[in-house]
DNA sequence: ACCCAGGAAATTC
DNA sequence: GAATTTCATGGG
């Protein structure tokens, strides 16, 4: 599949940016992975996205997961006024896109990620996927849904290595599965009103609930602060607070947020 | 052995 | 209530 005409977005600095934990880059330098029920690879040559092993008819799953259908470059630009030092994290890597992630995968990837590092995050995640997943194709996984987790223990996660939080994965399963909490609910709901109702999930705290508000249900304008961005905050935004960025807040969270982790020096 | 990792719960003061 | 400790695991 080709996707023609597309400008504002990298695959590097969208899949491997700290949102999303089951994208891979390939030898050849496309992206390999999986979103919902599809594996596929992305690349990129010049204003084209190459999508390889999708079906022609999911074409438009395919723009809304990777947000091509929302203008970044004006985005930017409006971001880029604010603030001279955003201004220069957004032209670092102008190819970052918040994907649509399926929010029960946020929710529950972001629930791992706590007081854990990246690669053991995606470590996490891919023997979850293994585990508990269907099997989509040759060595390829679906994130195991809410249902099936719910009718698991914390002691039947043990293999998967997520160590305390597996009993938060648990907790969590069974709230969204038996209905008590309502994603697509949440999804429209007033933003301190949507968080109250994550934070009811054991091992759910504001962070948390700010990455899957952003990264799985798209409201652009939740800035999770971790310890990255409060540093990045204190350091390079010393009188700026987060709703000073509006309605796009998330996207410039995004951008600080890569733009620091390329550059730990700025905090020695 | 020690420290830290896209935090949050449990305990203590 | 606010500050500190603990939680499970792996890598540097």
């Amino acid at each position: 599949m080709i996707i023609e005409n597309i400008t504002d977005f990298d695959t590097e600095q969208t899949l491997d940016c700290g949102q999303a934990f089951r994208w891979t880059k390939q030898e050849n330098g496309t992206f390999k992975g999986i979103a919902g029920r599809k594996a596929v690879s992305i690349g990129i040559n010049g204003d084209k996205v190459i999508i390889d092993g999708a079906d022609e008819k999911d074409k438009d799953y395919w723009i809304h997961y990777l947000d091509l259908d929302l203008d970044y470059g004006n985005i930017r630009d409006a971001l880029s006024q604010m603030h001279p030092i955003l201004s220069e994290a957004a032209q670092f890597a102008p190819g970052i896109r918040i994907l649509n992630q399926e929010p029960w995968e946020a929710l529950c990837s972001f629930i791992i990620s706590q007081n854990n590092n990246i690669p053991r995050i995606k470590g996490i995640v891919e023997r979850l996927c293994r585990s508990f997943g269907e099997q989509i194709q040759e060595e390829c996984y679906s994130f195991p849904s809410a249902e099936t987790l719910a009718k698991l223990t914390p002691e039947d996660l043990h293999p998967i290595r997520a160590g305390f939080r597996a009993r938060y994965i648990i907790d969590g399963a069974r709230k969204v599965a038996d209905g008590e909490i309502d994603l697509e609910k949440i999804r429209t709901m007033e933003i301190n009103e949507a968080r109250k109702e994550l934070m009811k999930i054991t091992g759910v705290g504001i962070k948390v609930a700010d990455c899957t508000l952003l990264y799985g249900l798209h409201r652009l304008d939740c800035f999770p602060l971790d310890v990255w961005m409060k540093r990045a905050m204190s350091t390079l935004f010393p009188d700026v607070s987060p709703e000073y960025f509006g309605e796009y807040a998330g996207i410039a969270q995004q951008y600080i947020f890569h733009y620091s982790r390329m550059h730990p020096e700025l905090f020695e």
